[in-house]
DNA sequence: CGGTTACGGATACTTCGTATCCTTAAACCA
DNA sequence: TGGTTTAAGGATACGAAGTATCCGTAACCG
């Protein structure tokens, strides 16, 4: 069971973007050199993220995304559910509907006990993510990040938008 | 991202062992019928779940699996882990190496605060997986399964060992 | 108008989960 | 002792899903 990859370029996108000055679009393009990934498969990401409300983007020259909403509504959830889904890690088969002693017509009340364990271990993964906010993650980049790497960075995206 | 179907199988398997009297084996074909599932694959996850030291196997007539442990010492996590693995949710490519404006020397102190998040979620789903034991799953199933249907089960299953 | 960009559909490639088959070795039984 | 049953594990085929690329369309800009 493994994430996509999409899902971690998607964050390193927000990441950046979080630092971008507002009002600025950025490049599918950019983004893609930047992190050195295909233009084309990012594109799918970012897709994914403007059709989620997370970003917004533009056509034309100059044009490209941004953040749609202020960093501090958005969640690593969001993030991820947009290009991940919103499906649970545990996909219920109802194999217990083929127990041979079990009577045809059995109604099922609720989920069974297996279920409900694996969901709610899902549930609080979903919850951790959401406890994370783009401005807490720029918050901690600021510290994680020497300050002439930030302001370099921010320079090159720009220069190319 | 999805764990296998081997999961929802190995768990039931571990849940109809729970309620086996204790020295009883229950051969891969009995459980595969139980459930419906096909008898070789089925045996991969048993396997798994062998070699994780969660159930033990015996050979011959009469052969097949019990559980090795009580079922006070066996959690889910357990039986998740030994088929789907140990590795995190989340794999990180290191794309931050990429950036082009990073000086080519620069050491990584530490993982990076969008890893460290996604880490910390896995590790809250794999907590509330290693909180729930199978004794807790029994007792679970006592209330939720009629006491009749759950001591036909019982004899279906010994029948056949 | 021509160039740039997001957008979305279609398509190929690659990886991994699913499933089956076969052989070996151990345990049991006649 | 020899034949049967079963777990164990390697090899292989198949299918689904993730990865990646290509192309046409529509919007934006100078
Ligand atoms: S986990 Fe429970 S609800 Fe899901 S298939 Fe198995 S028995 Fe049914
Ligand atoms: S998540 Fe962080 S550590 Fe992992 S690849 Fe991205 S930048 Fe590197």
């Amino acid at each position: 069971m493994l994430l996509r990859n999409q899902v971690e370029w998607a964050l390193h996108c927000c990441a950046v973007m979080v630092g971008m000055p507002a009002e600025r679009f950025l490049a599918t393009k950019v983004l893609a050199e930047f992190h050195e990934v295909p233009k084309e498969y990012l594109s799918k990401a970012l897709q994914s993220l403007s059709q989620a409300g997370i970003i917004e983007g533009t056509l034309g020259p100059n044009g490209g995304y941004r953040l749609a909403k202020a960093p501090s509504e958005i969640t690593f959830l969001d993030v991820v559910e947009a290009v991940e889904g919103r499906t649970s890690s545990f996909a219920c088969t109802e194999i217990r509907r083929n127990n041979p002693c079990r009577p045809t017509r059995m109604r099922d009340p609720k989920p069974c006990a297996v279920a409900r364990v694996m969901w709610e271990a899902d549930a609080a993964w979903r919850k951790t993510l959401r406890g994370v906010r783009l401005s807490d993650l720029a918050k901690t980049l600021e510290s994680d990040i020497p300050a002439e790497l930030a302001a370099k960075n921010t320079e090159w995206l720009l220069a190319r938008s």
